[in-house]
DNA sequence: CGAGTGATTGACTTAGATCAATGACCGTGG
DNA sequence: CCACGGTCATTGATCTAAGTCAATCACTCG
């Protein structure tokens, strides 16, 4: 169920655990890039400092994501990555991991596999976030998300993460789910929402 | 300066061209995956049909664009692709991709690498979406795209096309940048912005 | 020249953010 | 075994930034 699972057991073994405290970096703009790394514990940020000092957020890696794809094929990184929480990453590298794709066309198949599937999802979510109405966005995900029954949405964890998903505050999506049951238009058992089917 | 510059020329060469009317189904969910598109002229969009018949957007494919990506990894569509205005599309068929993948490794990489790096720039504007702000949200662009002299931006395409890049209407993006002109943020110079590197 | 599009600004409205409070639940350390 | 701190779920009240509607001007293209 890990992120990583689609690398060949050698390019796994080749992995090294490394623990970050807090605040620190795990690599800076301009440094070598050293390979694949894996959220094992915590949370990470790319960031991308500007001359004047403040932060901006390229991507937050979260526990169980991989990171830095791109930089396998990048001589050295063009933003910061630091440790948002206490966290523990394992790294991958990237000669072993470029090794591999060349002499085992099938992990380099997965890897593609992969990237593509990631493209997809991303393209889907930055879709989604173009719907401006809360409602219509719930809409999309869970017409997205129905389960094979067509009527089923399993919410993957707690609310309050859809909600950051969604890009809207936990309140929003409170109430927005709860309006949407009052219309008839959903059903809730705990995580598990039932479209009515009607319309 | 195509987006499928990167593909190598034996499989440009075996690419065939298609026209669509507006609103042709350019394939359906469940067919089988014929390869990567790339779309010559038009808009094309990807859309997931849920029973009631309503239309959730996957993706919307502009000009230049390509498609498909995942579906060389996976036997059918699990959407359908609509033109949303006249298109012209060229089909690069998975069968040469792949064997092109499989007897040379540069063009995987050349892939593999365009993936990565869409995936690194797709989780950038969708952590751009999480800015609520305005204002907050143009910075983030900003400090993103500023050149090297780390004070210019160059914007790609007209103020509205940004706007909907930002998720942003027209006009409350014209107003964030007047504003910010008005605080002497930044100055604006036609389709050139200078930041104030003051702070 | 007129149609179409981008740029820009004004006025008004509203959906969602923000601030706040409450109850349920859960692990855990004393 | 239970009290306590933490997180999730939920709802209320309020405020405001951004959406919506609308108008004007500049510009390009056949």
């Amino acid at each position: 169920m890990d992120e990583a699972d689609w690398l060949p057991p050698n390019v796994r073994a080749a992995g090294t655990k490394r623990a970050l405290k807090k605040g620190q970096p795990l690599f800076r703009a301009g440094q070598r890039t050293v390979g694949l790394y894996e959220i094992v514990s915590g949370r990470v940020r790319l960031v991308r400092v500007d001359p004047s000092g403040r932060e901006a957020i390229l991507h937050r890696a979260d526990t169980g994501d991989t990171m830095t794809e791109a930089s396998l094929f990048s001589p050295t990184y063009h933003c910061d990555a630091i440790a948002t929480t206490a966290a523990r990453v394992r790294l991958y590298p990237k000669a072993e991991i470029l090794a591999e794709f060349a002499r085992n066309p099938e992990a380099a198949r997965a890897f593609m596999a992969r990237l593509a599937h990631q493209v997809m999802a991303l393209r889907m979510r930055l879709e989604r976030r173009n719907i401006h109405s809360a409602r219509d966005r719930v809409r999309h995900f869970l017409a997205v998300n129905v389960g094979a029954d067509g009527r089923t949405v399993m919410l993957p964890g707690p609310v309050k993460e859809l909600a950051a998903d969604l890009g809207l505050t936990h309140e929003a999506l409170y109430r927005t789910l709860a309006r949407m049951a009052a219309d008839g238009e959903i059903s809730r058992l705990g995580s598990i929402i039932r479209l009515a089917r009607a319309v």
